[in-house]
DNA sequence: CTCTCGGCTGAGCAGGTTGTCCAGCGCTGA
DNA sequence: TCAGCGCTGGACAACCTGCTCAGCCGAGAG
């Protein structure tokens, strides 16, 4: 039900040479391409591996400002909310939360004074109470996964 | 130094269908193969696709719970902070933020039993003087990227 | 107005890759 | 002892990639 090895290194493969073919990746773990062809179509079957999607930097589409954004949601208001911020471009994410606030949304804008737009485009909604924003600065550890394969496989 | 709507089109497909080729997506953009070729080539130059990295699933690798932790860092701890989380694997991503607390992480673990494990270790570091814990409940809208391409696309 | 540049088209070619078979082998559990 | 399962190594046709080339077209420069 979980990954081993072999796994873990093919995912770590992908993960640093993403466009490599199913063949060199086998020359390259050291077993048969068959081998390596049936893992990758397991790891897709599970689950494991959502896509292949094209990782696009927001920066590089002129929106290189990011923030996250912790709201809370009047009783009863998800639905709608939810509804109104899947219809907000700059919304990336969006996941509800335990704790202070209701909701935590990744934003994105073209500049800070940008943000301010998009905050209240956000927030322009009576279903939401109140907001706190959080801009990011730096980013130390950008998205990452493989460490958390190479804890996976380790049992 | 933006991207047109051929770009935005061929963003689409490679998010809709990842394991796409460059021939097919030419047939479904109706461009010859040689501008499909161009404009992939370009975006990839450009940054705005750092990549196809494959989208690893934590839950289908025995964590589904995810969680966003904000933490107070001591004046001047700052960089023993980032390296201390950059070892934790269940630390997916760490931005610094402005407003209140200075890093938010975002965490995943085995169960919510497992997240005490994560978050102790977490914050058992001497630079970290508080933090505020926020389990993900439900992610109405998951990482996303194409509603941003359109709106990019249009200007 | 004419020239040049950049981007797109359609075509071709060699070489690598994919999808799909197959037979054989070794380990594991019944 | 046997069946099931996963891995191996090999084979094949179909397909895609990287590369090149000549021609076409619109935009901007002179």
């Amino acid at each position: 039900m979980t990954i081993d090895e072999l796994d873990a290194r093919l995912l770590e493969l992908l993960a640093r040479h993403p466009r490599i073919t199913v063949l060199e990746a086998s020359r390259r773990l050291g077993v048969a391409r068959g081998t390596a062809q049936a893992r990758l179509e397991k790891l897709l079957a599970r689950g494991v591996i959502r896509g292949f999607g094209p990782d696009v930097d927001p920066a590089a589409l002129g929106y290189p400002v990011t923030a996250f954004a912790t709201l809370e949601i009047r009783q009863g208001q998800g639905e709608q909310v939810r509804r109104h911020l899947a219809g907000v471009p700059e919304v990336l994410e969006l996941h509800t939360i335990t704790g202070e606030g209701d909701m935590l949304c990744r934003l994105v804008a073209r500049s800070t004074a940008d943000l301010q737009r998009v905050i209240d485009r956000v927030v322009g909604f009576e279903g939401i109470l109140r907001s706190a924003t959080a801009i990011v600065m730096e980013n130390p550890v950008p998205a990452r996964i493989i460490p958390l394969v190479r804890a996976a496989a380790r049992d």
